[in-house]
DNA sequence: TCTGGGGTCCTAGGACCC
DNA sequence: TCTGGGGTCCTAGGACCC
């Protein structure tokens, strides 16, 4: 058998669509293919390799795109048409391996370390899966091929457009220190100014700091984290099903005037759409969260936490007005521009069924000292009404949830 | 560059508990 | 009555990503 690169350790795929939204627009309208396409209207959703060529990025208001890319064609965005060709290049995905992690709607983490001996070496696999891509679902997309995550989502954008990059496990440092430290994950504006103030500008130079040195200058979770990074640490594995922790939705409307009922109308529509979602992904949150955004561009949030998670539209509608009200003075002194709400700390709805007769709520150990008697009688409850098997769920629950539990024995096998 | 909509994770202070 | 150390949860804000 030949000798691989990777042999003597795992290997990730990065494979990130090339200007998604647009590449969708120039795949569905002939008259687009090889022109400059921005795809938004206020601001730049996506743009096309011939916009970008004249300086056209993502997140730009649309008078800059368009001063800058005269000839550019605006067209608004089909999300409908996005979600589908995301799903379809998605069945490629776990097609290729079960092992896929999706980061967004248009990018995928594969861990492809356990295909050689079956399908071939993560040339071959990318390659393929390049090929299916295109001819399945008529998309560019590049693909970064590495020992680690974050080396092989670096190398999928250096490989962009339409590219394949391999980073062997001995040329990562080479590959890596000479990049500006703006290529490194979670290193935007901010970060990047206080790195500059330190005299540190590629990846290699932060490399040579002290971790210590680096923590003080942005922050501990920060500065532990590009260390690693840096220094082509980066254990995080290829994770199966991460499910959403939050859900949301927002709407800016500009400067024009919004009467306080005409808000109180655009919150009911929010919490509408949201617990709508939420029912439909059969999931509950705990946490509610008023998003403003005021005509000078300050932000400000305020947020409210429950006792029992839940996707009930009324309880999270009460929850939506008492801060909204709150939020009143705020609103009317310094002029509204965006209303968003977000409903956080999201669990599987069936989660409920444990936590109601737990009564879970009541039994934070700051307020409830008897909480040990409480719970064995609740426990109780659970084994009658859910089995075995559910009060060893409600205990990981209660570990999950900071709830003080009992000690149980084990359940024993599952039951039926 | 006059700014959309969807997310993630981290920090810091206060309340409260043991 | 005062005080320390360790910990969780909640709120608000902020940086960052696509």
């Amino acid at each position: 058998m030949v000798e691989h690169l990777f042999d003597h350790g795992g290997v990730i795929i990065h494979a990130d669509l090339d200007s998604f939204f647009a590449s969708v627009e120039q795949r569905d309208d002939p008259r687009l293919q090889g022109r400059p396409v921005i795809v938004g209207g206020g601001v730049v959703l996506a743009a096309s390799y011939e916009a970008k060529a004249f300086g056209v990025r993502s997140a730009m208001g649309g008078r800059a795109a368009m001063a800058a890319c005269p000839d550019a064609i605006v067209v608004p965005p089909r999300f409908e048409a996005y979600v589908e060709a995301s799903r379809r290049v998605f069945d490629i995905f776990r097609d290729t391996t079960p092992l896929v992690e999706g980061i967004s709607i248009d990018e995928a983490f594969l861990d492809v370390g356990g295909l050689r001996r079956l399908v071939g070496p993560p040339e071959q696999i990318a390659t393929t899966l390049r090929a299916r891509v295109r001819e399945e679902v008529g998309l560019p997309i590049s693909v970064g091929i590495a020992r680690t995550k974050y080396l092989a989502k670096v190398a999928s954008a250096v490989s962009k457009p339409d590219g394949l990059l391999l980073v062997p496990p001995h040329g990562e440092e080479h590959f890596l220190h000479p990049l500006p430290v703006e290529r490194l994950w979670g290193v935007g504006d901010l970060t990047a100014a206080k790195l500059h103030a330190e005299g540190i500008y590629t990846i290699g130079q932060l490399a040579d700091r002290q971790e210590a040195e680096l923590t003080l200058a942005v922050g501990k979770a920060s500065g532990r984290h590009l260390h690693a990074l840096a220094n082509l640490r980066d254990p995080r594995p290829v994770e199966v099903g991460r499910r959403r922790r939050s859900i949301g939705s927002q709407s800016a409307f500009g400067r024009q005037n919004r009467s306080f009922e005409q808000l109180e109308a655009l919150l009911a529509a929010l919490v509408d759409r949201v617990t709508r979602r939420l029912r439909a992904g059969e999931r509950i949150g705990r946490t509610f969260t008023l998003r403003m955004r005021f005509d000078d561009y300050t932000r400000a949030t305020r947020s409210a936490t429950i006792p029992r998670s839940t996707g009930a539209t009324a309880t999270w509608l009460t929850t939506g007005r008492r801060l909204l009200r709150e939020a009143r003075p705020l609103i009317e002194e310094r002029g509204l521009t965006l209303l968003g709400i977000t409903i956080s700390g999201l669990v599987d709805a069936r989660t409920e069924q444990l936590e109601l007769p737990l009564g879970l709520e009541r039994l934070d150990r700051r307020t409830a000292p008897q909480g040990g008697r409480e719970l064995d009688g609740a426990l109780d409850a659970v084994r009658d009404r859910f089995g075995k098997q559910a009060v060893t769920r409600a205990v990981l629950i209660g570990r999950h949830t900071g709830h003080e539990m009992p000690t149980l024995p084990d359940p024993g096998p599952p039951r039926g």
